[in-house]
DNA sequence: CCCCCCCC
């Protein structure tokens, strides 16, 4: 087998030639560590005729090193990449999306016999192409630590310098736009070009260091995103000017690492707005991403951990009015209104919009809507929340979102929902918090305090007739054992009374499975009569008076299929510690609900 | 320079 470098791919990049999707060999890669906890790593490249250390990989590829990837010598695409000018002459290439062809294993060792790059040498006695040559002087206020190259290397189309006008002064040269992702504290001069993807309420704050305003907001281009931040007088001079979606260009902003606490981008820096910043819009609409969702499904926020941030895609099933709460920690009044969201896993979720987002709410009909970046709580199972950083956007123009209208006109408009509530916190909200059994062990289920809630859909493949039912105190709150005294009179120790009649009551052990395991359940009375399908009293008098039935009962019920809600909790009996599953309820598969939960679960797995 | 994301 052999590989393919692009021999001369390194020498011509370093020189600010383009080229595209080079291939070349990863020798090896090193750790910076920074203080910030996010781990960058330095490639040693390799186009088999120069190697050369300064290339980074972009933090959101990462785990390609640490999951084992990209291990030295391994053959490598780069699909995306920067190339930036650092102190005037040291080049340093910034991989944002890389394939790798060959594993370093199965290429084994260092391809060719690459030396180190060296600025300005020429590995071959070639003329130089013009178009490697440093850029000099095309630039109005030329600076050493201008990135005099950076390029994009997306499309063939994207353009390198804004042919809009206005941002240029009579005479000057045209701007050139820098991606989002090359901005770093370390230069100052750059240009943006970027679509504003989120715009947060005007704040105030008061603390000992001052008071005053702000808002926060996010831009995107092709590169990435990254959070901005205006504050004062910014706000006053900039809020109106930004709009949701609408593209600008951006010049002079103070960038500094991102707190990571605070900001969802993945980007290392956030900007904050100065008294040099400007902000021009920009009329051309379409050579940039817009906001893009990774949406959860509503029945899968049960998956999601609290206090995390979600993309949702819903209909609006209803709007309360606007009401007014009172805060805890400070006592300041805020409004709040409550929608409900649906979408075709027939769950229900509710989202709180607050502040003015709350009160300027107002849409009928049932659109679409799609939230990014919502607050998951495990209040009521699960509730969402906007937050700053939050963003609605109504009636979308996306696939899914067309989807969605088409099946709520037609059918969910009508559907009953499943809801996270507080008032189902008990049974209804854990009905969408769908279990294997396999992983009932593999997340140790029923470890802690109050015992997990889940639904799962199970096969009984055993039912212990022995003990499965006993003779019960027939006070209606009272299910003690009683004793059969012999003389026609059973004696309840509980209520210490003697009665002429008891009441059958079930306890019956069933082993159940699924795909993925097997696990002992324990169906006390409604969920062990939902089981056998008969009333424990009848199963009662078929036990005493006709054997055969009774066991072609538990004949019938085997390798039956439910849907069982279930409780799982660590219990100690003689010093022994064991889980114990008690079913609460069971009820028979429906075929056609369960196959749209399973549909609904590959769409979902699709969208990713 | 904020850093709150609330309430049931």
């Amino acid at each position: 087998m052999s590989y393919n470098l692009t021999a001369g791919a390194i020498e011509d990049i370093m020189g600010g030639s383009k080229v595209e999707s080079p291939i070349l060999q990863c020798l090896d890669w090193k750790k910076i560590s920074s203080q910030q906890g996010a781990d960058r790593f330095r490639l040693l490249l390799s186009d088999g005729v120069c190697s050369h250390s300064s290339a980074m990989l972009a933090t959101q590829l990462n785990d390609k090193v640490t999951n084992g990837e990209l291990e030295p010598n391994s053959v490598i695409k780069l699909d995306k990449y920067l190339c930036n000018t650092i102190n005037g002459n040291r080049r340093v290439m910034i991989l944002l999306e890389i394939t790798v062809i060959a594993k370093g294993a199965q290429v084994g060792s260092r391809l060719g016999n690459p030396t180190p790059y060296k600025l300005g040498e020429s590995k071959e006695a070639k003329v130089e192409q013009p178009v490697a040559k440093p850029v000099q002087n095309s630039i109005s206020n030329n600076q050493q630590n201008k990135p005099q190259n950076s390029f994009y290397n997306n499309s063939s189309s994207k353009p390198f310098v804004a042919a809009q006008p206005s941002i240029n002064g009579p005479g000057d040269s045209p701007v050139r736009v820098h991606p989002i992702s090359s901005l770093n504290p370390y230069q100052n001069r750059w240009t943006i070009k970027v679509r504003v993807t989120s715009k947060s309420q005007i704040r105030t704050w008061s603390n000992s260091r001052g008071e005053g305003k702000l808002f926060s907001m996010t831009f995107m281009d092709d590169s990435g995103e990254i959070k901005a931040t205006a504050f004062k007088d910014q706000v006053d001079k900039f809020y109106d000017m930004i709009e949701m979606n609408k593209v600008f260009f951006v010049k002079k902003g103070t960038l500094k690492t991102a707190d990571k606490r605070y900001n969802t981008t993945d980007n290392d820096y956030e900007m904050t707005f100065n008294n040099d910043t400007e902000i021009i819009p920009c009329d051309d609409d379409t050579s940039l991403p817009t906001i893009n969702f990774n949406f959860v499904e509503i029945g899968n926020l049960q998956s999601v951990e609290p206090n995390s941030n979600v993309d949702v895609l819903g209909v609006v099933k209803s709007v309360a009015e606007v009401s007014t709460i009172t805060t805890k920690q400070t006592n300041k009044e805020l409004k709040k209104r409550e929608l409900e969201l649906v979408d075709r896993g027939q769950v229900l979720v509710r989202l709180t919009l607050w502040g003015l987002e709350a009160e300027n709410f107002n849409s009928m009909n049932n659109p679409v809507v799609a939230a990014k970046n919502v607050r998951v709580s495990d209040f009521g199972g699960r509730s969402l929340s906007c937050g700053s950083s939050s963003q609605l956007v109504l009636n979308p123009d996306i696939p899914q979102a067309h989807q969605l209208r088409g099946w709520y006109d037609s059918e969910g408009r009508n559907a009953d929902f499943n809801a996270y509530s507080s008032e189902a916190a008990g049974s209804g909200s854990h009905s969408t918090n769908w279990k294997s059994f396999g992983d009932v062990k593999s997340q140790n289920l029923g470890t802690g305090e109050k015992g997990d809630y889940f639904t799962a859909k199970g096969t009984i493949v055993y039912l212990r007739k022995e003990n499965c039912m006993y003779m019960a105190c027939p006070q209606a709150d009272c299910n003690k054992k009683v004793v059969d005294q012999a003389n026609g009179y059973y004696r309840c120790e509980k209520c210490q009374k003697e009665f002429p009649n008891f009441k059958w009551r079930m306890i019956l052990s069933a082993n159940v499975a699924d795909f993925s395991d097997n696990q002992w359940v324990t169906c006390f009375q409604e969920s062990a009569e939902n089981v056998l399908g008969i009333s424990a009293d009848e199963l009662g008098k078929l036990r005493s008076e006709n054997e055969a039935a009774f066991d072609k009962v538990f004949d019938e019920s085997v390798f039956k299929s439910y849907v069982m809600t279930l409780r799982a909790k660590m219990e100690t009996y003689n010093e022994e510690t064991r889980l114990k599953v008690i079913c609460l309820k069971a009820t028979p598969v429906v075929a056609e609900d369960y196959h749209k939960k399973l549909i609904s679960e590959i769409e979902q797995m699709l969208s990713i």
